[in-house]
DNA sequence: ATATTATCTTCTGCTAGAGAAAAAATCTGC
DNA sequence: GCAGATTTTTTCTCTAGCAGAAGATAATAT
């Protein structure tokens, strides 16, 4: 039973530049045999792929290590290392939040330069203000580089129809069917591709593959930033976008007929289980500033107070039945908590995870691991890679580009 | 803005061969023309492809359609009409339920065939007793048929690991940690690979590629069979399998604090929107008969009768705050609902519709479509799909094996 | 210095598919 | 009934991309 006649390329993948610059970009510098190795391709091939990548300015081939430089020397020919040029290509990855705009630069390398915050006030949240400051900001950050941009990616809280960037909906800039995608592209003068991605999802793909869902199978992100609940599910490194509706995971029903939520529905995660929900479960408070006080409830608890921790315990156990649901549903390898619900989680970790244990046959069957995230700009480095990924897909088609 | 130097293959999805015989295993019969526009090969690649397909028996070039057979005649060198060989290779497919087993053949053409069916009663389930005489079943059909069989699969409710098709658990049959693939394959004297997959997640995949999910992005089925909710998720034609764990749906929580499920929950789905809830919501009736009672009531609601309408809502309602979580999380384009759960729909549909209409902003951004399953043997074709994969992607490796 | 070892480079060969040109099979108009 | 017109298939040539073998290279070990 011996298959004869095809060479079995095994699964392919694309052609050997992408999947080398792929490696590398995901990896961090490594030794050519390590990538030879890692690739299953043969020498030969890497040689002609690390040789035009080279030549596309793309990767760097560095000294051979040596004695003080990490790894033992070791017998034979040394192998030098290669890695992702960290003064090639950058993408403009844009992060684009109800009181706030972020634009960044980020190389292959995943460091970020070129960060300006913006905040935004009430005034100038209509697209028609918006999106050509964004233009204007978007185009001042690829040109103040002497570097090349080859792309440019907004993460957005809100409805997302991903194939074309355009904005269904996004309820806390008050948008309704705004194609961002377009207008930016067509108001920036660089010339490269514009793509808007949810942020949740985005940031999800970041902590999925450079952060706390490192090597998991499949993941799911939960977060929550003072207000509202939002998700992100990858599996096997796709992320699941349901046409940029999937994952609105702050409206998972864990009470049904309780309080309404914006959304329509009655009794939502979200109402239940972010920053406002352990504000109401703890009553009354000293301190009015939100922050603070949210702060002071988790150290209240942590001093013994009874009632901090009865109300991080009532707020977690509405988590808890959102999780339950949701991992019954997806049965994530790994479940990462960031923002408020890593909070929530550290201040009720075994609470957390014996209920869901107890309550989630899913959870019991497949070993689950909860954490928190630990990525500080993930939904930037998520969106950077969204906008690299023609690129690394096939590095010659891209950059080969006539640019008269 | 030209790509140069670089032929761009397009997304390339493996060799021709594959794509063309996946393509006439999906689609049915398409003149030779047909298949190059649609796989956007050079008609040399198709004719190549076909060559090779023919001359291993799994395609039949027919003669080009005439007046009478079908479409119009039409200008030009006549193109004949390509299709899967009805006489070529089978898969076996197997679904292994609570009460009975049915073993059958599936070709190419999705047509099933040599079906047999046996009931089981509660003696025969154990492991120890159930795995030989299944191989006998299995190598039997195979060796009743000329044809070649090139892949058996089981379908069967419960927790698989896909990838070895590992038994974790399975409720219905009292089953813990049974390597059945494993097990079945070298009982069986037939050496073809075995696989095994979730029932719920097959016989989705099946609608999803032939039945009510024909067209959609993505699609959740939802089906119950008297006890329990089971579901199947399908995402750009990738079932979300979560190593065997995913779409519980059963188990998505729709009453806090309520009934307490055998998974160890309390307000599960399943206790909830099955037919066992229907009937306790009925309250008494004059007939015991389980199957009988239940149409009675629809038959009663259609009458006009107010205590089974109120039953219906209230299961239905149920239902509704089930969808309202699974849709905000998985953003389905299409909704299936199947056996049980396809009756409750047909006698409440304004009900569920609106119902979910009103609660999940995710349906009205999305534009969801709720329909009904339309295929008989949804889980034996969604088998068979399993079994075969391997030939449809890599037609030339799996055939060219030495037969010695 | 010489052997050993691991790696890299060069060269040849093969496969899959693109693309152009030629051949085939039907229809249309006269 | 015959000459184009039209569409498809076939044949042929050519290239990209990678595998595999053989030789070159640069270190360590003896």
């Amino acid at each position: 039973m011996v298959a004869i006649g095809v060479p079995d390329t095994g699964d392919d993948g694309g052609p050997a530049a992408g999947r080398v610059l792929t490696l590398l970009h995901r990896r961090g510098p490594l030794t050519r045999a390590a990538v030879t190795a890692e690739l299953g391709l043969a020498a030969s091939a890497v040689g002609t792929a690390l040789g035009d990548l080279t030549a596309l300015d793309l990767v760097r081939i560095g000294e051979p290590l040596r004695g003080s430089s990490g790894a033992p020397p070791g017998r034979g020919r040394p192998s030098p290392v290669v890695e992702v040029n960290p003064d090639g290509p950058v993408a403009v990855a844009v992060q684009l939040s109800a009181d706030r705009v972020t634009v960044s630069l980020v190389g292959l390398d995943r460091r970020i330069s070129h960060v300006r915050k913006h905040v935004l006030d009430g005034s100038e949240t209509d697209p028609a203000t918006l999106i050509p400051a964004l233009a204007d900001a978007v185009s001042d950050a690829a040109l103040r580089t002497e570097r090349r941009c080859v792309g440019v990616c907004v993460a957005m809280p809100g409805f997302i129809r991903e194939p074309d960037g355009f904005v269904r909906s996004a309820l806390h800039l008050g948008w309704n069917e705004v194609p961002l995608a377009q207008q930016l592209g067509s108001m920036s003068p660089i010339g490269v591709p514009v793509a808007v991605g949810r942020a949740a999802t985005l940031a999800a793909l970041a902590e999925f593959r450079y952060g706390a869902g490192r090597g998991a199978a499949s993941m799911l992100a939960l977060s929550s930033e003072r207000v509202g609940v939002g998700g992100g599910f990858i599996d096997a490194d796709i992320p699941l976008t349901g046409g940029g509706h999937a994952l609105e995971a702050g409206h998972i029903i864990v009470e049904p007929g309780g309080l309404p939520c914006p959304c329509g529905a009655r009794g939502c995660l979200e109402m239940y289980a972010d920053s406002r929900a352990l504000l109401r479960a703890a009553g009354p408070r000293p301190h009015p500033g939100h922050e603070d006080t949210v702060t002071e409830i988790f150290d209240d608890a942590t001093a013994g107070d009874r009632a901090a921790q009865e109300a991080i315990r009532l707020t977690a156990g509405h988590l808890v039945t959102g999780l339950t649901s949701l991992v019954n549903t997806l049965a994530p390898e790994r479940v990462v908590l960031m923002g408020f619900l890593a909070d929530l989680y550290r201040a009720a970790k075994d609470f957390v995870r014996d209920g869901l244990m107890a309550s989630s046959a899913v959870a019991r069957a497949g070993q689950i691991d909860i954490v928190t995230g630990d990525l500080r700009h993930a939904a930037l480095v998520g969106a950077a890679e969204k906008a690299f990924a023609p690129l690394l897909r096939q590095p010659r088609t891209i950059l080969r580009t006539d640019p008269s």
